[in-house]
DNA sequence: TTCCTTGCAAATCGTTTGCATAATG
DNA sequence: CATTATGCAAACGATTTGCAAGGAA
């Protein structure tokens, strides 16, 4: 039950905390791997979700099918581009109101909600313009 | 291309509009296997997918890591219990207005949005305060 | 007869886990 | 020394896919 200290957590989150895009386990794994070659994946697995269960990251799940991790565990909402699969941060008003919206007619006690956005990402919004004028 | 009829495909949507709970892949498969012995899991996984993309049902990824199923297309939300796991049908008021808050100061184009609620459902409710006063 | 759909089993993918060993407090 | 953490590989659960055979147009 106590913690231990391990290198290998400390490099996970220290990476972690250095990117604003949401890496998967994969991708920590292959930069983790770089600088410690001797690390595993069941590792970098296990010290994710224990980050998690901690409150120390946040785990997203995004309907892709693979799980992003965020080192930015302050509440805000993310975007998904359906073009190239990024994901981004987004600045924007409160809407925590719709919890109460949804359970004004409701039987049981809704904690919370998980909301993210998907569509064309800036960059991708121009590529396709461009492709578009090109022709 | 052109699609051909088939009978498990009928079958299979049937049962899921018989439904108003929200079915994975193998709860419609153990369902429709009662009747129809010689489907297999594939068949109902290729049509449940063939039919999602039709836009014939609904496809929800809700955190759990399992896919689940809704005959119900129109659009609306979802609540799911952490306790339980049941998935409910909301009514509720609309909440569009978020895909244009988070957009409001967003280089791309916001399409959409995916938003589910969580929290405790009304029998869980009643079996924890039975549980509480019990003691 | 064309070619879509099926059943079956094997394959894939992301993630978890058992176990013996290494590292931490 | 008592335990937690690791590396490795095997196990897992959900979903997908290749292929030969069956069924619809």
């Amino acid at each position: 039950m106590a913690l231990k200290h391990s290198k290998q957590r400390d490099m996970i989150k220290e990476f972690l905390m250095g990117r604003k895009d949401h890496p998967t386990a994969d991708v920590v794994y292959a930069n983790v791997h770089i600088q410690y070659p001797n690390i595993s994946l069941g590792t970098v697995y296990r010290n994710l979700s224990l980050l998690a269960d901690l409150g120390e990251i946040k785990r997203l799940r995004l309907g892709d099918g693979v799980d992003h991790f965020d080192a930015d565990t302050s509440p805000h909402y993310h975007f998904i581009c359906s073009e190239c699969g990024s994901v981004i941060d987004l600045k924007m008003n409160s809407i925590e109101t719709i919890t109460d919206i949804a359970g004004a007619d409701f039987d049981g006690q809704i904690a919370g909600h998980v909301t993210y956005f998907y569509g064309t990402c800036g960059n991708c919004s121009k590529v396709q313009s461009a492709a578009h004028s090109a022709h």
